[in-house]
DNA sequence: TTTAGCAGTCATAATACCTGAGTGCTAAGA
DNA sequence: TCTTAGCACTCAGGTATTATGACTGCTAAA
């Protein structure tokens, strides 16, 4: 793979990208450094066709990047993108952490990023996996229900309603939830499940009761939890995309969108750090041509969830990467200044 | 307008509702009860056109309702759709009060209804007017903060975090409790500012500090609750409308999805009871042949919130106002069991 | 090794043409 | 007076035909 064919498959790369329209010989010689004739261009072209790098629509239209082209682009021959300091500016500013609510910052960070994009993106919500209890509470609601209210260790606050069975005294509350506390205390919310019969133990009637009640719920939560939801933005972008230009895979990238469970597993395949994936790669049933690269996000340098952009093979790689890489960034920083 | 007249319009309406393509004169003569020939259904059909009720999208083409042709029928001729047994089960199913939650509730019946009708729904969230406190309780997390629980007479549960400037012991916090209590029960959410220089009477420093902390927390909750969400579900559903196969108006509706304040004005605008609003009748910019139909959904008698749904002219409104008018029951009685 | 030139290919757009569905009108029949 | 058969007319939508022009691959000369 010599420079000059390199240079051109660059070439057709960037311009397929910014027209979106198989680029001819005719089309990027002169342009790109290139001072050869456009017969020249052709002979190099056969070339990059025969390694599968490129291919044409049909005989007598100019060439477009295979996959296997991209992911070379992507690998070897793209160049970084440099944010201009007005797009820095919109980043620092959207990711203020006073947001107050880290759904908000999410929302924001997805929102902030297919503005700068446009494509649609992902977001999923922070996995804290070393999350444990901290305290537990129980409040008298009336006589016959109470609210519980939770700490966890990551600052979060969450409350259930529990029913009292039977008539309970204000000291057996404390007392449970003494108990509680006391039991669940630094261990890990994953594993309430197996503490119930540890806490059983010389409990009377009713306060077992409550006790079972308290770990179903806790329990319940739980698995809910697990599953976060994935937050979606900008994804009426995709209206834009020339590739989306027919209605049926519009309309099944959109039912795509609604389906949590697919998204989850889409965006949290990747490893740490920055992922790109191009067309086949991404393995979506019904859904061909499509790249997605995510970047995980850090909390103290641990990654806890990860953040996307979607768009057609045909999409900005470098541009969209590096918008990517800041916002997570920024993120990342957000979510530090938020919980503590 | 004399009885076959009538019998001819709603013949076409029905069946260009059903069909989608222009109804032409023996495409519905011997059907529908008329025994005449498709020539004399044209003569009639000539007079429904003077009339402005009907019209021709071209010369050889069958007759169209016009919007006028729609209010007349939904006016006048409209029979009252029967739900089938299944339909009923599946609402009553659906409409479960345990589902635990108000807003899961608000967002199953939109979903339900728009899978009954192969619409788009909204549903806006109940607003209580005469929403008053119940109880307000303070419980320490910490040794600088505490959360405050707040019962609301319509069984809504918050809580909020608030700040302690400084120690508080719990004999204190108790009381203060016992006074947010006793000066906020029964009082409207919304005129909880003027109660501050009222409690501060006799307090101490620390003690009064808290108290206007927590007012500025209340207040500020009852602004954002002003600003209630619609929800939206369904919204794929316009695919399937052959009047949508248009990109640019699926694009411009589906922006419009998420466009929540033109939302709220175009679902929350309706009187009580069902409001049938067809075409220009909807008034909304860039978005034609579109029809309304909402209804407002009670507690206690008292009509509390919007629920709607949202179709092209030409839609089944017998059926779906039966199926609306039966969900936005559901939806009450659910909300009422809900709550007490 | 590069390049000009030329023949060949094929998508797209434009055009003409055909078909069939549906109407309005007229005149005859009930 | 109302109804209906029949006929001429209209027009959208489909199909076949024909340009057009943007590219390429190949050849042969520089």
């Amino acid at each position: 793979m010599d420079d000059r064919k390199q240079q051109i498959l660059r070439a057709i790369v960037q311009e397929y990208v910014s027209r979106a329209e198989p680029v001819s010989s005719k089309n990027i010689s002169g342009k790109y450094g290139l001072d050869v004739s456009p017969a020249t261009v052709r002979n190099e072209m056969a070339a990059l066709e025969k390694m599968g790098l490129i291919e044409q629509p049909h005989t007598s239209a100019g060439r477009v990047p295979s996959e296997s082209g991209y992911r070379y682009y992507v690998d070897y021959l793209m160049e970084k993108y440099r944010l201009a300091m007005q797009e820095e500016n919109l980043i620092r500013e959207q990711m203020d952490p006073r947001a107050a609510e880290v759904d908000r910052l999410l929302t924001r960070a997805g929102e902030l990023l297919s503005q700068l994009t446009s494509y649609p993106t992902l977001v999923s919500e922070p996995q804290m996996r070393d999350r444990t209890y901290k305290q537990v509470k129980m409040v008298r609601l009336d006589e016959s229900r109470a609210l519980l209210v939770v700490l966890l260790s990551d600052g979060d606050i969450r409350n259930y309603q529990v029913n009292l069975v039977g008539p309970v005294e204000d000291g057996e509350m404390e007392r449970i939830s003494n108990l509680l506390t006391e039991k669940l205390k630094g261990i890990p919310v994953n594993t309430v499940e197996g503490t119930l019969t540890e806490m059983m133990a010389g409990q009377n009637v009713v306060s077992a009761e409550i006790l079972e009640d308290v770990l179903k719920v806790l329990a319940e939560e739980m698995r809910d939890g697990e599953t976060s939801t994935v937050h979606i933005a900008g994804t009426l972008n995709i209206f834009n995309q020339p590739e989306f230009k027919d209605m049926e895979k519009i309309r099944s990238l959109l039912a795509f969108f609604e389906h949590q469970k697919a998204l989850k597993t889409l965006i949290d395949s990747g490893q740490e750090g920055i992922s790109i994936k191009i067309g086949e790669e991404v393995a979506l049933e019904n859904i061909a041509e499509l790249s997605v690269i995510t970047s995980t996000y850090c909390i103290n340098g641990k990654p806890v969830g990860t953040i996307g952009v979607l768009g057609p093979t045909r999409m900005t790689y470098s541009r969209t990467s590096t918008m990517l890489e800041k916002v997570a960034e920024g993120l990342g920083i957000s979510l530090i200044r938020l919980m503590y």
